[in-house]
DNA sequence: TTGTAAGCGTTATCAC
DNA sequence: GTGATAACGCTTACAA
C-alpha cells in the first residue's frame, strides 16, 4: 500500500475534490445532514454539527460553486461590460463596484465589448447563458430594441453606468455631463476665449452624445458660435484624439482653444500640439472632461472637470445589488456630481 | 386566452428560460438527440437536425452554462488574480490576457487581491470553488507553502505573471528586471550620476525583490555604491512613491538620481518633487522601470523601461490555455524583453 | 440514427 | 433531528 490510501476503498476520499457526499460518509451522516451543518441551516444535534465540520476540516472539503448555482438557480456572480478596461475611468469603475459587490457576497465576471456593437453583444449573450445574477454594463450604445432582443428574455437586472440604453434596465449611473462640460466651456469663456472646438467621443453612446449637446448649449448660452469643423467626431482613444487635434489645426482658422470629451481625448490633443510645436496653452488652450489620476503631472497640467470614478462603479454595484435582492424596485437614476479642476492648460497660472 | 400562451399547457415554454428538454419536446425527440443536434455530435438525420435547430431558435434556447459545466467538469472559465487592477500595467496585462482567453473560449472571472495577502488568499480560494479550468495569477508574494495549501489540493493550473511563486504552477511570464535595471542605472551613470537612490516596490513580490537586487548588482558593476537610506522600501501605489521621495529628499545627503521600480512610484516621485520645488532633471534625475503610456506627455517626460504590458498578458493566457488542453506540459518560464525609452527626466535633451 | 438512463454535486421537500 | 428522494439542466455511455 502506498503512502495514499488506497482508492478503491469505498471510504477513501478520492485524490481530487471531496464532495459532500464523501463528507456525509466520514461523518457518518446522510448528505442532507451535512448540507445542513455546514450551511448552519435547521436544527442539528451539537455533536452531529460539530462532526460534519470535522470532516469536512479534515477533507478539506469546497463545496462546489457550480453545483450549488444549479440547484439553487443562483450563481452570485455579475457580468461586467465595459468598452475598455484598460481605460483608467473603467478600470477604476471597476475597482470600486468590485469592492462592493465582493462585500455583499458577488462575484464578477468581466467583459470587453472592444467598443463594438458586436462585442457588446456578444458580452451579453455570453454572460447570460453563465446566468449572472445580474449585470453592470456601460454600453457603447446598443438600441432599447437590440438590447431586449439580447436580454429580453431573461429577467436579470442590469445597471447601466456611465452610458446609459434609454429606458432599459433596473437602475443607471451617470455623470453630470452637461454641467461639467458647461462648467468647462464657461471657464474658457471666462480666459475670452471664442473660437472653441470640441474633441467629441462616440455619439453611439449617451455620455458622448450628452457631452456634445451640451457643448452646444453651452456656447449658445455664452453668446458663441461654434465654426464649422470644430466639432470633431472621434472615437474614445488617444489616436482618435490626436487625429482630431491634427484636423483642427489644419483648419483654416483653427480654434484657439479645445474641450476634450475624454481623458484620452485629452491626451491625443496633447501628443498632437506637441508634436506640431503648438504651445499649450499659449496656442492653444486644452480642458478635459474627465480627471485621470495623473493629470497633475502633465505638461501643462490638465484642467479638467473631475470626480471619482470609483464612486461611480460603487454606486451601480449598489443598486445592481439592490435589484437583485429585491426584485422589483422601481428604476432609479442616479447622477455623480463633477467639480472643475482649474490648471494651467487653459491658461490658469500654473 | 391572453397573448402569451397557457402556461399550464405541458408544451408551452415557460416565461423564462427554455430548457433542452423543452427543445426536445417541441422538435418531438429526445433530449440526448437535441444535444447532439446542437453540439453537432454524433450522426444525425439531417432532418432530426433541422427540426432541433428550428425549435432551438424558436424558443430562443440559451444552454445554461451552469449545468454544462456541472457535467462536464469544466467551466470554460479562468481566474484571474492581481493586486490593483487600476494600475495602468494590470488593467493592459487583464486586456491582453481576455483577448486570447476570449479567442480560445474562455471567460474570465476577476478578483482584486488590494496587495495583501489575505486578499490573494481569499480570492484563491474562491476562484478554485467556481471551480475555474485555470488560473492567471500576478501574486502579492505568497510563499510555496501557502500556496499549496490553498491550491495544491486541486491540479487547476496556474499561471504567474509579473510576480511568481518560487517553483509553483504550470509556467511563468517575467518582465526582463533584470536588465531593465541595468538599463536604468548605467544611463544614469553616464549622466555623471554617483549618487543614485531607489525607490524600491514590494519586496515580498520576486517583481520587487529583483528589482532591488539588480539596482545593488548593477550598481556594484558600475563602481557606485549606495548610501545609507537610499534605499526606499516602498508598496506599490503613488503615496508612497511620494512619501519615499519625501525622505530620499530630506537624507542629510539627498541623492540626485532616482530609479523608480513602478509607475506609480514615479508618479509618487514626480509629485513629490513638484510640492517641494524640486526641478527635475536638474536638481534630480528620475528614471522608471514601466513606461506608462503617458510616459512622453508628463512634465519632464519619464526616462524609462518600457515593454508591452498586454503582450504580457497575452503570454501568460497562452501559457494557461495551453497547459489547460494538454494537462501535464513541462514548466515553461516566458520571459518578456524591455527597452530603454530615454527621455528628458534623466538628464537627456528633450 | 435515436432513445433510455445514469450522473455531475448540491439543496429542498418530505417523511420518519 | 435526520434521512430518503427528487430535482436543477445538461452530456454521454449503452441499448435498441
Amino acid at each position: 500500500m502506498s503512502l495514499r490510501e488506497a482508492r478503491s476503498g469505498s471510504s477513501s476520499p478520492r485524490k481530487r475534490g471531496a464532495t459532500l457526499a464523501d463528507v456525509a460518509e466520514v461523518a457518518g451522516v446522510s448528505a442532507s445532514t451535512a448540507s445542513r451543518a455546514l450551511n448552519g441551516r435547521g436544527e442539528l444535534a451539537e455533536a452531529t454539527r460539530a462532526a460534519v465540520l470535522q470532516a469536512a476540516a479534515a477533507l478539506d472539503f469546497r463545496p462546489s460553486a457550480v453545483a450549488r448555482s444549479l440547484r439553487t438557480r443562483t450563481t452570485f456572480t455579475v457580468g461586467f461590460v465595459v468598452p475598455d478596461v484598460a481605460s483608467p475611468f473603467y478600470a477604476a469603475a471597476l475597482k470600486g463596484a468590485q469592492a462592493t459587490l465582493e462585500g455583499a457576497g458577488y462575484r464578477v465576471m468581466l467583459m470587453d465589448s472592444e467598443q463594438t456593437e458586436a462585442g457588446e453583444v456578444a458580452a451579453l449573450r455570453t454572460l447570460l447563458d453563465q446566468r449572472v445574477d445580474g449585470l453592470l454594463v456601460a454600453t457603447t450604445g446598443l438600441s432599447p430594441k437590440r438590447f431586449h432582443e439580447v436580454a429580453g428574455g431573461s429577467d436579470t437586472p442590469c445597471v447601466f453606468f456611465d452610458s446609459l440604453v434609454w429606458r432599459a434596465g433596473a437602475g443607471s449611473v451617470a455623470l453630470d455631463n452637461e454641467p461639467g462640460i458647461r462648467l468647462l466651456v464657461e471657464h474658457l469663456a471666462e480666459h475670452g476665449h471664442e473660437r472653441i472646438a470640441i474633441l467629441a467621443g462616440s455619439l453611439a453612446e449617451t455620455s458622448g452624445a450628452e457631452r456634445l449637446r451640451a457643448f452646444r448649449k453651452a456656447m449658445r448660452r455664452n453668446g458663441l458660435r461654434v465654426a464649422a469643423g470644430y466639432e470633431r467626431h472621434c472615437r474614445w482613444t488617444v489616436d482618435s484624439g490626436r487625429a482630431g487635434t491634427d484636423e483642427l489645426l489644419d483648419l483654416a482658422t483653427p480654434p484657439t482653444a479645445v474641450v476634450a470629451s475624454s481623458a484620452e481625448l485629452a491626451l491625443g490633443c496633447l501628443a498632437a500640439c506637441r508634436a506640431g510645436g503648438v504651445a499649450l496653452p499659449d496656442d492653444l488652450a486644452l480642458v478635459c472632461f474627465d480627471d485621470p489620476y495623473f493629470g497633475d503631472l502633465l505638461e501643462p497640467p490638465l484642467t479638467a472637470v473631475g470626480y471619482d470614478p470609483a464612486e461611480v462603479g460603487r454606486a451601480a454595484a449598489a443598486l445592481l445589488v439592490e435589484s437583485m435582492q429585491d426584485g422589483d424596485r422601481p428604476y432609479r437614476a442616479v447622477t455623480v456630481p463633477v467639480e472643475l479642476v482649474r490648471r494651467r492648460s487653459c491658461g490658469c497660472p500654473g
